[in-house]
DNA sequence: AATTAACTGTATCTCTAGGACACTGTGTAT
DNA sequence: ATACACAGTGTCCTAGAGATACAGTTAATT
């Protein structure tokens, strides 16, 4: 009976559609600032230190209280994603598509970076608020101009995004495997010990590492983009 | 208190380093029956049911007793993704490093289609088992001829496993943004309501759909890669 | 102004889930 | 034969989500 799930409750709430208050007396606080101490929480002490109680006390309430204000957990995890996102990046001032999603990419890894956390709850079924869908937006606006049909745009963003998301999450200690966290240093060993097993991996675990994963990806990506881009405007 | 993160014995579990019995009883079940009971309950009632109590109680074992075969709930965890990933496919029998890495991927595909949960756990500072660490082992192999360095190879497997992972995600109901679940239609419907703020975006959800979005994106990420390949290979 | 209805915040209770710990019974090695 | 190691049970504790009833407050209605 944990995490009141309702995507409707959630998306009136966030595309501000719940009806104002009338007559009692005025609440202490509003949606965003709780959204944002929650994320000051998540982002000092991780997001597994935020829950009801530890929020409202942030705020000098009971818990009880902050359910006036978010219906439930759910609503609150809600609140800090739209809250930690930012604004959507505007495009208009690059020219050139690769440029724009470039230029994209790095606003995106911006935001993940500033809140390592977002990447383990931007996961499942999901009901995103007005700026969170800006972003998707914004990154459909850099490739209007070019010879995509409207469905291989929103491919083509889904793919960068996931993979500034994707990598971004490998580069976080405690987000996922090899690279940062404790568990990483243990998978080093492991494949250390087990070379005969995996050599190509344990080779590469020998090697330096270069931290150029995200530039090669997003490159690859914008290379095989252009070269259908391209190759779709030659045949017209 | 909640979640034994132990990364280390968690490595000694999958990786098969646990001290055996000597003197007293033995078990009713090994580990691996215990995994794939819980598999079973992710797969037919979802991940949110499998807790200690219900793996426990389907197996016809108290609670506590599970506690004999894993730690705690989160080498439960492990084993079951162990359990999950399946056995890596072989690539030995597939010519050609783009023939290679598209069958690597048709297989990640179904494997995350058999057990949808995946996505949602295999996230975080982690423990991979013998097992799932053969997967990015043979997708290694699969550009062992190429010109790419060690580096860029692992880059490479990444990407790859990221998109594939990324999209069956949103093609998951109860997984990701738009697709599948309940809040897709919401948004629909939101992006409907204020077409005039995320044009771009409204355009596209009227389109009907396609699903060649992981098509899409994989052939963009080898045609990238085939690129920085074959460009590699000239200047030889 | 008085009244009333709506609303904020509190206190208390319940439920679920993870986990600690002590204890009973059993079987194998010495 | 016996002692030790280990499987499984029962009981207790903690944390967190949430329901509900209530007290206090304030703005709209009369």
């Amino acid at each position: 009976m944990s995490a009141n799930e309702n995507p409707k409750a959630v998306a009136e709430l966030l595309w501000g559609l719940r009806k104002s208050r009338s007559r009692g007396p005025r609440p202490a606080f509003d949606v965003a600032q709780v959204a944002d101490t929650a994320v000051k929480v998540a982002d000092t002490e991780g997001l597994e230190v935020v829950s009801m109680q530890r929020v409202a006390a942030e705020l000098g309430l009971t818990k009880m209280a902050l359910y006036r204000y978010v219906n439930g957990k759910a609503e609150l995890i809600a609140v800090m994603i739209e809250a930690a996102v930012g604004t959507p990046p505007d495009l208009s001032g690059v020219t050139g598509w690769r440029a724009k999603l470039e230029e994209y990419a790095r606003q995106l890894s911006a935001a993940w970076r500033r809140h390592p956390w977002l990447t383990s709850i931007t996961v499942g079924d999901r009901v995103m608020g007005p700026r969170e869908t800006g972003w998707p937006e914004s990154a459909l606006s850099a490739l209007a101009d070019t010879s995509l049909t409207e469905r291989e745009r929103l491919d083509a963003v889904m793919l960068v995004s996931s993979h500034i998301r994707a990598t971004h999450a490998a580069a976080t200690p405690g987000t996922q495997t090899w690279t940062g966290g404790s568990a990483a240093s243990i998978m080093r060993d492991l494949l250390r010990l087990n070379a005969d097993r995996f050599p190509l991996l344990a080779a590469v675990e020998a090697t330096p590492s270069a931290t150029t994963t995200q530039e090669f990806g997003l490159r690859a990506i914008l290379d095989g983009l252009e070269h259908t881009i391209s190759q779709r405007g030659d045949d017209e």
